[in-house]
DNA sequence: TTACATTGGTTGTGCATCAAACAAACGCCA
DNA sequence: TGGCGTTTGTTTGATGCACAACCAATGTAA
C-alpha cells in the first residue's frame, strides 16, 4: 500500500512522489464551501500583503486602523468587538501599531480604566496612502468575475456570514 | 474632535460610545471583497469548532487529516506543499496530531530524511466519524443559498483563488 | 454608602503561521 | 568515489489570534 516497490531515482521522483507533482488526492475537500472559502482568503491575504508592501500592514491590522480612523477615541475593547477580535488581543495589535508610532494610546477622558485610540499624523498620512491601494488591490482580487458577479459574490459571502 | 465635551453619564455611555449601540463607522471595509470573505472565514471557523466538538479539529487539521488519509505514506514537506503550509509549521502541526493518537510517523522506506505520514487506527476512525459531520456543517453553512447559488459560490470562490 | 456585578486592560498559555539558519541525508556529476 | 548543491525535518524568533484568569476602575442596587 506505500507505493515502495520501485528502484530507479527517476522513478521515486515521478511517480512514486505524488507531491511532485501536484497530483494528491484531495478526496471530500474540493466541493466543501469551507475549504474553497479558506483557500481564497489564504490567496487573498497573501496578494494582500504584496499589495500594501513596504508597508507591512495585515488585512487585520487594516482593518483595526480604518476603524480606528473612521471613530477617532474608541476603546481597545470597542474596537475588538467591532472587528471581531479579542479585547486581550487587541492589546498586542495595539501595542505593536502604537510601537510602530501609527497609533495612540491617549487616556479616556471618562474613564480611567480606558484608552481613547487615535492615529499618529504618521498613521493617518500612511492611511491615506494606503487605502486607495487597498482598493485597487481589492478590485484586483474580483477583476475576473463580472460586475454583476462581484455584487452576487459579496451578497453571498455576507449570507455565509449571517448564517450560524 | 475626540467628543469628549458632554457630562452626564448616560450621555458618555448612549451617546458618545457608538460601541455601545453597534453605530461604529465603518468606512470603505463594507464594500471591500477582502472584508467580507474574511467575515465569512471567521463565522465559518467558529461555527466549525462547534460542528465538530467533542473532537476539537480546526479546518486547518482536518484538511491536513484528509491529505494524509488520502495519500498515505506522504512526506511532511509535501504534504505542507498540498496544503499551503510551511513545512516548519507542519513540524508542530504533526506534532500535536501524532501526540493525539491520531498521527504515525513511519519511516520512509526510500529515504532516511523524510517520514512516511498515516494515520493511525484512532485517526482513521475519528475520520470516518468526522466526515459526514463536516459535510453536514458545510452544508449548514450555505443553506440560505439556493443549490444554483452554492454552484455559482464555490465557482466565484476558486476563481478568486487563482486571481493573483 | 457599602456590597456586588460589570467592564477595561493586562498577563499567560496555546495554536497557527512564516523566515532564516542548520545538520543529516540525498542526488548529480565529474 | 568524492564533492557540491538540494531537500527534509528541525529549531528559533517573530507575528497574529483566541481564551482564561486576574486586577483595578466603574457602575448599580440595597
Amino acid at each position: 500500500m506505500t507505493d515502495n516497490e520501485r528502484s530507479t531515482p527517476a522513478d521515486r521522483r515521478s511517480r512514486l512522489r505524488p507531491g511532485k507533482n501536484g497530483k494528491l488526492a484531495l478526496g471530500p475537500l474540493p466541493d466543501l464551501v469551507g475549504y474553497n472559502l479558506r483557500k481564497a482568503q489564504v490567496a487573498l491575504f497573501q496578494s494582500f500583503q504584496n499589495a500594501v508592501s513596504p508597508q507591512d500592514v495585515t488585512p487585520g491590522q487594516f482593518g483595526v486602523l480604518i476603524m480606528i480612523r473612521e471613530n477617532e477615541g474608541l476603546s481597545q475593547s470597542d474596537l475588538g468587538t467591532a472587528v471581531g477580535i479579542d479585547r486581550s488581543t487587541m492589546v498586542a495589535v495595539i501595542d505593536r501599531l502604537e510601537s510602530r508610532g501609527l497609533v495612540v494610546r491617549a487616556p479616556s477622558p471618562n474613564d480611567r480604566r480606558s484608552y481613547a485610540l487615535r492615529l499618529s499624523p504618521e498613521g493617518q498620512a500612511m492611511m491615506d496612502d494606503l487605502i486607495p491601494r487597498v482598493q485597487a488591490h481589492d478590485q484586483g482580487m474580483v477583476k475576473d468575475l463580472t460586475p454583476e458577479e462581484q455584487g452576487q459574490f459579496i451578497d453571498f459571502l455576507r449570507r455565509v456570514s449571517r448564517a450560524k
